[in-house]
This record gives C-alpha cells, structure tokens and sequence, in this order.
DNA sequence: GTTCTTGCAAAATATTTGCAAGACG
DNA sequence: CGTCTTGCAAATATTTTGCAAGAAC
C-alpha cells in the first residue's frame, strides 16, 4: 500500500498523518496476525514504547484498529475493515493459537446475534476462541 | 453451602481440601460474579497473594474455575457449573459492564456451534460481551 | 521423612503517565 | 505563540517464581 492511500486512511478516521503513524498504520496492516505493542516495538525498533502506546491508544478510539485480549497476557491489535466502526454489529470472533501464540481474526465469521438479558446494553465483544491453529496442527 | 459440600466438590475434582482452598472456594460460591484475585485478596485478607494465585491455578487446572479475560486488565474467576469440564461444549457467554467493572457470567445463553476454519481446532473459548448491565443503565 | 501447601519477598512482565524537547502550523 | 507529537524516564499494576518453614500423611 503506498503512502497516499495510508494517509487517507488516518485522515478518514482523523488522525493527523505523522510519520510515526503512517509506520505503524503500514506495519499494522501488513500482519495477517494481531500484534501485540512489543511485537510493534521490536519491528519498528527505533521507535519509543509510549509513543507506540499512544499511537495504538488513538488508532484505537477513532476505530482505525481495535484491541483484543486474547489471554496472552498483552493486548494485541489488529486493524479493523474498511467500514467498521466497532460496534456490535461489526463483530467477527478472534482464534487465539495456545501453540504459536499468535492471534488471528476470523473476519469471515460474523458473530450472531445474541440475546443478552434484559436492561443489559451490548457496546462491543471480545470473542476468543482458543486451540491449535492450521499451522501448528499438522 | 456447609463444608462437608465444598468438601466434595474439591475432591471431586481431585483437590485435596485445606482450609484455605474451603475458603476460597466457599467466597468464589458467594459470588454472582466473576473475581479477580484483587477481590479474594480484600476479602479473604488474612490470606496471602501467591497462595491464592496458586489456588486459582490449581482450581483452574482442575477445572472447578475457570478465568476470563475482560480487558479490565484483572483476570477474573467464576465458579465453572457441576458438570462443566469447560471444554468447547460448556460455553457460555460474559458481560462486562464498563460502569462498574463487574463482570457476570451469562450461563444461560448458550453459544451456538463456531463453525470454524478447516484445521483450526477449538479448545476453549473467551467470550465476552461490554456494555452497561442492568444495574447501572437506570 | 517425603510430599504438598503456605507465606514472605522479590522478580518479571505490561501498561500507563509526567515532563520537557521538538515539530507543525 | 499555541497545540500536538515524540522520547526518555519512571511509576503503576499485575502476574509469577524462589525459597524456606510448616502441615499433612
């Protein structure tokens, strides 16, 4: 992807297009995994920690990127769908590998709907199914 | 409960029953909703970090608990139902409310078969649902 | 006496914030 | 100049382990 269409995606979103977040908005969206910050940190390894940090932080309240916990013990992000703005209705179950550790979104399965219990309020989900991925299976 | 009860259900599942793991499961049964181990470390505070943390992985590993991730930043613990191994089959889903930070285990809603990709095998799954729960959306 | 459990202390891991320097407009 | 961003350092929060004393059988 090059950089004009990067920076209209941070612009979409309103992110002011620095270098630093075109970086880490690239590196994001060349995984095919969710990564967590030090995977971020050891990949672009000029770059400070925090400012990692903040930059997930403000992908992830414009809805650039969203976070999944996935039990690993780090937070792991993963950059969201065109469209997607995070709420229920864009929900897609997350595979958490217990072998590699690595975290993929299953974005071809759409999450049904559930009947939560009456006075609750669904905003959004975190899905985590966990097991052995196709790779570490054979 | 009386203890001859808690008694049993740690045997059950292949436990030895000390005084401390009776206390521990006696709170985790008091409790509608999950625990992290913060919350067993103020109430029961004569008890001591590590021993509790080692009693939660001992009832985890033998299955009478069963822990959640609900991107509080505290993994939380909640008593798994009598017959639930916590395998794929006795999923059910949670609510974590982002008002009060609490976090119930909705065990009446089943979730239903994750048809997911070819060679990926499913274990076990975290599933959490955010939002406002009924008593803070008044 | 051997094994399991517990408590104290400290280590390890992750996240988050304060502050000042720099970039941008 | 004023605001936003970045880097360094340190604080915070939580989980996890080492080790020795004690309990259980």
């Amino acid at each position: 992807m090059n950089d004009t269409k990067l920076e209209n995606k941070l612009e979409k979103r309103d992110i002011k297009p620095t270098a630093m977040r075109l970086l880490v908005l690239q590196f994001l969206t060349e995984q095919i995994k969710a990564v967590s910050l030090s995977d971020i940190e050891n990949s672009l390894y000029y770059a400070d920690r925090s400012t990692l940090f903040r930059t997930l932080k403000t992908f992830e309240k414009n809805k650039l990127i969203h976070s999944i916990e996935d039990g690993s013990g780090q937070v792991k992000y993963a950059i969201c769908l065109e469209e997607c703005d995070c709420s229920a209705q864009d929900l897609h179950y997350h595979f958490h590998c217990t072998k590699c550790t690595n975290t993929f979104c299953l974005t071809s399965l759409s999450v049904p709907a559930i009947d939560i219990p009456k006075g609750f309020v669904m905003q959004q989900a975190n899905m985590v199914i966990k097991g052995v991925c196709a790779n570490c299976n054979q």
